[in-house]
DNA sequence: CGAACGACCTGCAGGC
DNA sequence: TGCCTGCAGGTCGTTC
């Protein structure tokens, strides 16, 4: 589920519960999720502080005094706090509590998430590969027109891949390329100067627009207070596959592009 | 090397 | 009611 807004979304909400406060307890419930917990993590994070707390890419990460603590959501993943204790349920794998007895509780049914630490992340492996931040001043029309050279590839898939940007994930690429008016099944490499400048705004805009909102919430997302994100109510193309385009009437169509599903309207995108 | 695709999981909706 | 299929905010690893 979560993309980059939803994310951003749980860090802001986790940040004033647990900035500066010392972790007192570490329960895992469920050892595997995508990879499997490091068997030493309350070892490793008991007693420590929260120094920091920032996003890069979809990965969520806590500094505490020597380690990093990384944590993604993958699919279907989110944080909630916890004021006072509850019991756990289903897919409940972690709890992390604090000083302040507040709880920061991982729920994933699909457990495409992981929970990592590192010491060193500045040599993380997950992090080598990854692209600029979209938000940045790094994901600029120069960058992006290079790595648009000879590539084949449908431009939405190449959005999508976190080498080219980061953050940007399904849902987020079909609004953008709708807001941009470029058709998801374009070759990359066919995207001129005008269309790749419109397409940085359109993929910066909607995702800070969805920062705003808190996210989108399609079936189960949740900000960490356990309430859902409002931007589902903006969306334009996103599982509106039938439905008239919002600009021009025409239904919008569906396909699937690189095995994901997209939605676009023929007459306003080209 | 890049591109395509399977794999990892659970839950839910829809068809029969 | 129940079984089966396909699909869901991601992305890594294998194969071609």
């Amino acid at each position: 589920m979560p993309e980059l807004p939803e994310v951003q979304t749980t860090c802001n909400g986790i940040k004033p519960h647990i900035l500066g406060k010392k972790i007192t307890d570490v329960v895992v419930r469920t050892p595997k999720l995508r990879w499997a917990i490091p068997c030493d993590l309350k070892i490793k994070i008991l007693e420590q502080t929260v120094k920091s707390i920032h996003r890069r890419a979809k990965y969520i990460i806590i500094e505490l005094d020597n380690i990093y603590l990384i944590i993604h959501l993958g699919m279907s993943g989110h944080l909630r706090v916890l004021r006072e204790y509850r019991l756990p349920v289903k897919h409940d794998h972690m709890d992390i509590t604090f000083e302040n007895n507040i709880t920061l509780r991982y729920h994933d049914p699909r457990r495409f998430g992981a929970i990592l630490i590192t010491s060193d992340i500045s040599n993380f492996p997950l992090f080598k590969n990854l692209g600029p931040e979209p938000l940045s001043h790094d994901f600029n029309w120069t960058y992006l027109k290079n790595t648009l050279k000879n590539k084949n590839i449908p431009i939405k898939t190449h959005i999508m891949n976190q080498k080219t940007v980061v953050g940007v994930g399904n849902i987020y690429a079909s609004e953008a390329l709708f807001q941009a008016h470029i058709h998801p099944l374009r070759p990359a490499q066919s995207i001129t100067a005008q269309e790749g400048k419109q397409l940085i705004q359109a993929i910066q805009s909607t995702l800070e627009n969805a920062i705003l909102k808190g996210g989108t919430s399609i079936s189960d997302y949740m900000n960490s207070e356990g309430k859902p994100g409002y931007f589902s109510q903006e969306l334009k193309v996103y599982q509106r596959q039938g439905l008239p385009c919002f600009q021009c009437k025409t239904p919008i169509e569906y396909c699937r592009v690189g095995q994901r599903s997209s939605f676009f309207c023929t007459n306003c995108q080209k």
